[in-house]
DNA sequence: TCTGGGGTCCTCTTTCTC
DNA sequence: TCTGGAGAAAGAGGACCC
């Protein structure tokens, strides 16, 4: 979907049509959050996701500030999947404003396909996506963010060398700033440069398993079937202070609050846990976490709760705390 | 004055058990 | 009784994605 949140949104405020959108955290650019989603309006601006707001706000003072309203954009979501689902029932969820569609069993020709899919979704839900179709869902990811928004593209295996390899690497699933910057490092910027490189190097450079990725992905290779169901394997709330605290009992009340909610998450979901973690982020950004594995699976808020500050216990408080998070995991279903 | 929140997967190290 | 090794499970950190 092409800027999800911010065209949410615009549905319904249509006062928004046409100005620059910010939507993350409380919606108050002056506090601590990142920007979810920018209106193609604020991107002009420089606005990009994962900015912190404040950065965003020097960038556009004018723009329109929103929080994020989970609730009524997985609604929508729903809303866009039923639809996929019509045009074929093997889907991938990607989150919640992304999916794979495997369309190979229906006989029209796949570009016809994309396009209906995109009238539909605009006539019936007033939204513009972005369709990528390609034999893999590697490629397929590709192909729709080539002419966003309200693309559709279509790239075949001929076509790798024309439209895959002048890329730059980060248009690959999987790479991300570290890989990019070590990529640089050994002089390869572009996906086809990386093709050039002998599948020895590659695994020296990131190790077997990786190396074999980057290899087969500038290839355009990905045989990985799409995944329609999928159980959680965890499940984590965390939350930054809007000033970093060394004070016990603010940092305890919120890890039992936190606790409560993972719990009761747990409990909606179904599942029970056996290990429970503590994520402590410090006013210089380092990170940590602490486990501790039960003998038993639970989903009681008290057991949670005692695991999680025993294992917060194993932390030395001695600068402030600039984030804590709780999270369950090892989930056996109810 | 920076840098969210919810996840997954991978790798390396430590700990436990036989 | 001591030591060592193998393999599994647990713990921690890191990269990445939406």
């Amino acid at each position: 979907m092409d800027a999800f949140f911010a065209a949410v949104e615009r549905k319904r405020h249509p006062e928004l049509a046409g100005k620059p959108v910010v939507i993350g955290g409380s919606g108050d650019p002056r506090e601590r959050g990142v920007v979810s989603t920018a209106s193609y309006e604020a991107r002009k601006f420089g606005i990009r996701s994962a900015m912190p707001l404040r950065t965003a706000y020097k960038l556009c003072p004018e723009a329109i500030f929103l929080s994020v309203d989970y609730e009524e954009y997985s609604r929508v979501s729903g809303e866009v999947k039923n639809i996929l689902r019509e045009f074929s029932p093997v889907m991938e969820d990607v989150g919640i404003d992304e999916a794979f569609l495997d369309i190979s069993e229906r006989p029209e020709l796949s570009e016809d396909i994309g396009r209906k899919l995109k009238d539909v979704i605009k006539n019936k839900l007033d939204l513009t996506c972005s369709v990528g179709v390609a034999p893999n869902k590697l490629l397929a990811k590709i192909a729709s963010e080539m002419q966003k928004p309200d693309g559709l593209t279509i790239i075949t295996e001929g076509d790798m060398e024309k439209l895959v390899w002048p890329l730059h690497v980060r248009k690959l699933w999987g790479v991300g700033p570290k890989t990019e910057m070590h990529l640089k490092g050994i002089g390869i910027k572009t996906i086809g440069e990386l093709a050039a490189v002998p599948i020895e190097r590659l695994k020296e450079q990131f190790g077997n398993s990786y190396g074999n990725y980057l290899y087969e992905a500038s290839r355009g290779i990905d045989e990985t079937p799409l995944i329609t169901h999928w159980e959680p394997k965890s499940s984590s709330r965390e939350i930054t202070f809007q000033r970093d605290t060394n004070d016990w009992q603010t940092i305890a009340r919120t890890l039992a609050d936190l606790t409560k909610k993972v719990a009761d998450d747990m409990r909606h979901s179904g599942y029970l846990c056996r290990t429970v973690t503590v994520k402590i982020r410090f006013e210089d950004f380092t990170t940590y976490t602490r486990a501790k594995t039960l003998s038993e699976f639970t989903d009681s808020t008290e057991v949670i709760r005692k695991a999680a500050f025993e294992a917060l216990g194993r932390f030395e408080l001695k600068n402030k705390v600039r984030l804590i998070g709780a999270r369950v995991s090892n989930f056996k279903k109810v």
